[in-house]
RNA sequence: CGCGGGGUAGAGCAGCUGGUAGCUCGUCGGGCUCAUAACCCGGAGGUCGUUGGUUCAAAUCCUUCCCCCGCAA
């Protein structure tokens, strides 16, 4: 089965790498140009295109998908299968039509829900307690195409929306195999998604990250959690900006207002929320400098809580 | 050469209109206390990132390089 694979960041580069240690017939990959990337803006190679080329597999990274290039290197490419994971492009249909088998994908959410860019960070920042990632075959509207398999796993209450990310790229690569084999083998089911019940998610962006106060402690924590590692959540104290990566729960009650500091001490620093509850943020980041423990931070930051 | 912030005791910061360094926490010793992450007294601990220069004198001014962080991508 040979097999053409389009990818670009880390999520991507682990189904490759997994379907490279199965020894699966990998006969070219797609995936975005480079880009300039850090301080310095030295163009960096996506981490597929650095994975194919260290196992000798040819990178293609066509500007576009339309002019035809890309369909011309496809063709020429004779793949049975299509798959591609978090490759950045919408693919024109001519191009999901080369492949005999079709084309697959592999998407970070229980579909339907949470179609679109970002369904990860979601799952956290909505609280959920279970996601999981699905195999499905391309359609031409986005994440829409029918689900072959799917695979859950809890989220952590102080889970990251990286360290989720983490964990659903194996769990991801894991299911693709399985998805491989056994429509390899003409066992694979075919489920066409309930599209009434299909949600969608933008991507994130830093308008997100001033922290909303006026929430449960839960919801406040979620955000913080879920915003890493981007955009990050922030909060105004002291006169300053912010970023917050941590927050635990508190049993304290208070009748401040929401957003206002209760009270700063080496346990961390306790905002109020939502109906007199407060969360404790325990580790921040100020401008210019290393994230640090909230207790850290006051050492050189003396706060006074009225 | 994309823009900007920063590198000062174990940690976090101040000092940076030049005159060999200070605060909070921690740490060590002692005291107080039924007790304590509380309080009191005392001590240790820094070649002020690196290189060269200006100067009678530099953490403080100029220069080289290294490292960290944010923005933009």
């Amino acid at each position: 089965m040979r097999i053409v694979f389009m990818g670009t960041p880390d999520f991507a580069a682990r189904s490759l790498e997994k379907l490279i240690e199965e020894q699966f017939e990998v006969a070219g990959v797609f995936s975005q140009p480079d880009k300039p990337v850090g301080r310095h803006a030295l163009l960096q190679a996506p981490p597929v295109k650095e994975l194919a080329l260290r196992h000798g597999i040819p990178v293609f990274q066509p500007e576009k998908m339309r002019d035809g290039t890309a369909l011309q290197i496809l063709r020429e490419l004779r793949p049975d299968i299509l798959v591609v994971v978090a490759y950045g492009r919408i693919l024109p249909d001519e191009l999901l039509a080369v492949p005999p088998m079709g084309a697959i994908n592999v998407h970070g959410s229980l579909l339907p829900k949470y179609r679109g860019a970002s369904p990860i960070q979601w799952a956290v920042l909505n609280g959920d307690e279970v996601s999981g990632v699905s195999t499905m075959y391309l359609a031409h509207d986005m994440d829409a195409g029918d689900v072959i398999y799917t695979a859950e796993t809890p989220v952590g209450e102080y889970e990251t929306s990286g360290e989720l990310y983490e964990r659903l790229a194996d769990l991801g690569a894991e299911l693709l195999v399985k998805t491989l084999r056994d429509l390899e083998a003409g066992r694979a089911p075919r489920t066409p998604q309930d599209h009434s019940r299909a949600t969608y998610v933008a991507k994130l962006d830093k308008s997100m990250s001033p922290i909303d106060w006026d929430r449960t402690p839960r919801q406040v924590l979620k955000w913080i959690y879920g915003l890493q590692p981007w955009p990050v959540a922030t909060m105004e104290l002291g006169g300053q900006t912010l970023k917050v990566f941590g927050a635990e729960y508190t049993d304290t009650r208070t009748d401040k207002q929401p957003g206002e500091l209760v009270s700063a001490g080496k346990e961390g620093i306790e905002i109020a929320c939502r109906g007199g509850e407060t969360l404790r943020i325990t580790r921040v980041q100020a401008p210019g400098k290393k994230a640090m423990s909230a207790a850290d931070y006051l050492r050189g930051h003396p706060l006074t809580v009225d």
